[in-house]
DNA sequence: ACGTCGAATGGGAGCGCTCCCAACTTTCGA
DNA sequence: TCGAAAGTTGGGAGCGCTCCCATTCGACGT
C-alpha cells in the first residue's frame, strides 16, 4: 500500500504524475490536494482516485519552498539537564501540545538549549525561518533565549510569563490564587507560623508565588515575616537546603508552603531528618501536583496546576497568532486547585 | 520581477545575492556553505566576508528539494497519556537524543503516537519522507507503528527491541543482568520466597528481566513458583494490583522484584494498607531508577538504567544508519546496576 | 615557446510545489 | 440568438538550492 508497489520505475509519485494518470493539469491536481474550490465534481474524482492508484503524498519541502511556510512549529525548553528528566511539568506539556497539533498540518520540533553552543545554534535556527511559530516555556527574567526568539519577530506563545507586562502572548497558571488557596488551607489548619520556600526569583511565578502567600497571611492577620521566607531554584537539594534554614531560624514554625513538589520533597526529607513529623509538627504543601506528591511520605497536599492543559491552550493560541499575525497578543489563565492530602 | 518578495522588503538574502556580493558564482558560495573543496582562499574569504554581511542563513526547504534529504529525524513514541508523565525515563531518552543531535545539523522532531488517527497520520508523514531516519522507543512485540516504520525503509533505531531476533538496529540496556543482580541480592539477603511482578508481556524487556529472575533463582538452587509471578503494565496502578493478588496468593512471601519503579511504589502501597514492613517483611526492588525511587518510603532499591546514554546511543546509531544505509544493523546492550537503598 | 593537465569557477538544469493568469467552457439574461 | 458573466482548467514562472559539466586559468614539463 505504501507507494513503493506503485512505483512506475520512479521515485515517489510527484503532482505532475497524477496530473498525468487523472487526466488534468497540475493546476487541478494541486487544487484538490489542498482543499480549494474551483473544481469540478468529475475533474475531482478522477485526481482523488489517481491519488489513491499512486500512493501520492506530497513533498513538504517542495511545499515549503513555493510557499515559504515551514509547516512546523518549535517548542524551546531552556533547560539544564535535570529539570527537564525529573519535572513531569515539561512532560506533561510537550504531550499538550502535541496532542493539540496533531489535528494539524502541523510538525513538532523539540529543541532544548541549555549550552552556550545551542543557543547560537538556535539563533541560526531561526534565522533560517524554519518554522513558523515558537513555544517557550520556563522563561525566565531577562532570559537571553527569550530576547534571542522576540527578536525573530516569529509568533511566538509563551507558557509562563516574564514579568507584568510581558509583550507577547503567554498561557499562564493562576500562580496567585493556588499558592494563596495553599497558604488559606495552612491557616485553616491553625498553623500560624507559616513558612514559604520560594522559587527562583527571576521566574515571574516564584515571585507570584510569594504574593499568594503574602496576600493570604496578610488577609488572615498574620504579619509577613521575612525570616519565614527561604529561597530555593526549585530542585529537591535547594528545597532541602531551604528547609534547613528555615529551621535554624524560625525552630517554632509550624507549616511551610513550597513553590515546587521537588522542593516540598526536600523540605520533607529536611524535617525528617531533624525528626519533625509532618504533618503533626510541621505542615507541608507544594506545588505542581507532580506524580511524586503521591508517593512521598506522607503524601503530599499540592497545588495542582493543569500542565497539559496548558501545552494545549499554548499550542491553540499560537495557531492562532499563526493565522492572523497581525492581531494583538493574547493571554490565557489556567485555574489551579488545591489536592489535598496528607501532609497537610 | 517579482512583486510578492522581491518588491521592497526585500526578504531574506539568497545565495544568489551572496553571489553577486562576494563577485562570485552561485556555484562558489554553495561550495564554501558546504564546506566542499575547490575553492581558493581568496574566492572563499570574500564569499564568507559576504555572508557575515548579509546575514546569510540557508533555506532549508531549498536544499531539501535539490537534495531530498530532509535534515531531520523523528523520535516515535507510542505510548498513552500516562506513560509519557509519569515516567522519567521518556523524558531522559529525550535529552540523550537531542544532546547528541545538537552535534550535528539535524532537527529533532517529537511524534507522540497514541490514537488510531494519529497512527494514520504518522503513516503519511513518513511516506512524505520528512525525515532521514527514526528513533522509537517503548516497541511492543508486535507493534503495528514499529512494523508500520520498518515497512518505510527508512534508517530506523530502536529504544529496546521486539524481539531476539530484532532485524532492526536498536540500543538496550542489559535486562537480564539488571533483574539477575536485584533478585541476588534479595537472595543475598537471605530472602527465599521472592516474587516478581512483570511489565507487559508483549515486550521483550518485560521477558527478559522475568528470565533474569528465573535464573538468579535456579542459581541459587531456589525453585521458580509460578503462584509467585504476577503480571502488571508498568503502570502504578497495575502493580499495586499486582502485589495484592501476591499477597493473597502467597502470604508467605518475603521480597518481590518490580520490573519498573513505578509498579514497585504500588506495590509499595499495597503492602503498607495491609501492614506489611518493608523490608522487614518484604522486601521491594524495581526497575529504573526513576526520581520518584528516592522520594518512597523508604527509599527504594532499583536497578538503574542509563536512559540518557541510551538517547544518545540511539542517535549516534542512527547517524551512522543513515550515514552509511547499506550496512547490516547493529545493537548496542548498555549496562545497569543496582542501586541499593532502603526498601531491600 | 607551446602543449597539457588539474584546479577553480560560472551557470544551466532541475528538485516538486504553489500562484496566478490567460484561455476555454458553460450558463443565463436580454 | 448573442454577448457577458461565472465557472473551470492548464501551464508558465518562479521559490532557493545542489549537481554537474563546460570553460577558464595558471603552472608545469619538454
Amino acid at each position: 500500500m505504501s507507494s513503493r508497489s506503485a512505483g512506475r520505475g520512479e521515485g515517489r509519485p510527484t503532482l505532475e504524475a497524477v496530473a498525468a494518470l487523472a487526466g488534468v493539469g497540475r493546476g487541478t491536481v494541486s487544487r484538490v490536494v489542498n482543499g480549494a474550490a474551483g473544481v469540478s465534481p468529475r475533474a475531482r474524482t478522477a485526481v482523488e482516485q489517481a491519488i489513491a492508484e499512486l500512493g501520492y503524498v506530497p513533498n513538504r519541502a517542495a511545499r515549503s519552498l513555493a510557499t515559504s511556510r515551514a509547516d512546523a512549529v518549535a517548542l524551546i525548553i531552556p533547560e539544564t539537564e535535570t529539570r527537564l528528566a525529573s519535572e513531569p511539568f515539561f512532560a506533561s506539556i510537550i504531550r499538550g501540545v502535541a496532542s493539540e497539533l496533531s489535528e494539524t498540518e502541523l510538525q513538532l520540533l523539540l529543541i532544548l538549549v541549555s549550552t552556550e553552543r545551542e543557543r547560537r545554534r538556535l539563533a541560526g535556527f531561526l534565522d533560517g525561518r524554519r518554522v513558523d511559530g515558537v513555544l517557550m516555556v520556563s522563561v525566565h527574567a531577562d532570559d537571553p533565549v527569550a530576547e534571542l526568539v522576540e527578536s525573530t519577530g516569529l509568533p511566538t506563545v509563551l507558557g509562563g510569563r516574564r514579568s507584568e507586562l510581558e509583550p507577547l502572548s503567554y498561557v499562564n497558571s493562576d500562580n496567585l490564587g493556588g499558592a494563596w488557596s495553599a497558604v488559606r488551607h495552612l491557616l485553616g489548619l491553625g498553623r500560624r507560623r507559616v513558612a514559604t520556600i520560594t522559587g527562583p526569583l527571576d521566574m515571574e511565578a516564584s515571585c507570584v508565588r510569594i504574593e499568594g502567600y503574602r496576600r493570604a497571611l496578610e488577609e488572615a492577620g498574620v504579619a509577613v515575616e521575612p525570616g519565614l521566607i527561604a529561597h530555593g531554584d526549585f530542585s529537591e537539594e535547594s528545597g532541602e537546603r531551604a528547609m534547613a534554614e528555615l529551621l535554624v531560624r524560625e525552630p517554632t514554625l509550624d507549616a511551610v508552603f513550597c513553590a515546587s513538589d521537588l522542593m516540598a520533597a526536600g523540605a520533607m526529607r529536611a524535617l525528617r531528618r531533624v525528626g519533625r513529623r509532618i504533618p503533626t509538627d510541621v505542615a507541608v504543601v507544594g506545588f505542581d501536583d507532580s506524580p511524586l506528591a503521591r508517593h512521598t511520605e506522607p503524601p503530599m497536599t499540592t497545588v495542582r496546576q493543569p500542565s497539559e492543559e496548558m501545552g494545549r491552550a499554548m499550542a491553540r493560541l499560537l495557531l492562532e497568532e499563526i493565522a492572523a499575525p497581525g492581531r494583538s497578543h493574547r493571554q490565557i489563565i489556567l485555574s489551579t486547585d488545591l489536592v489535598v492530602r496528607e501532609s497537610a
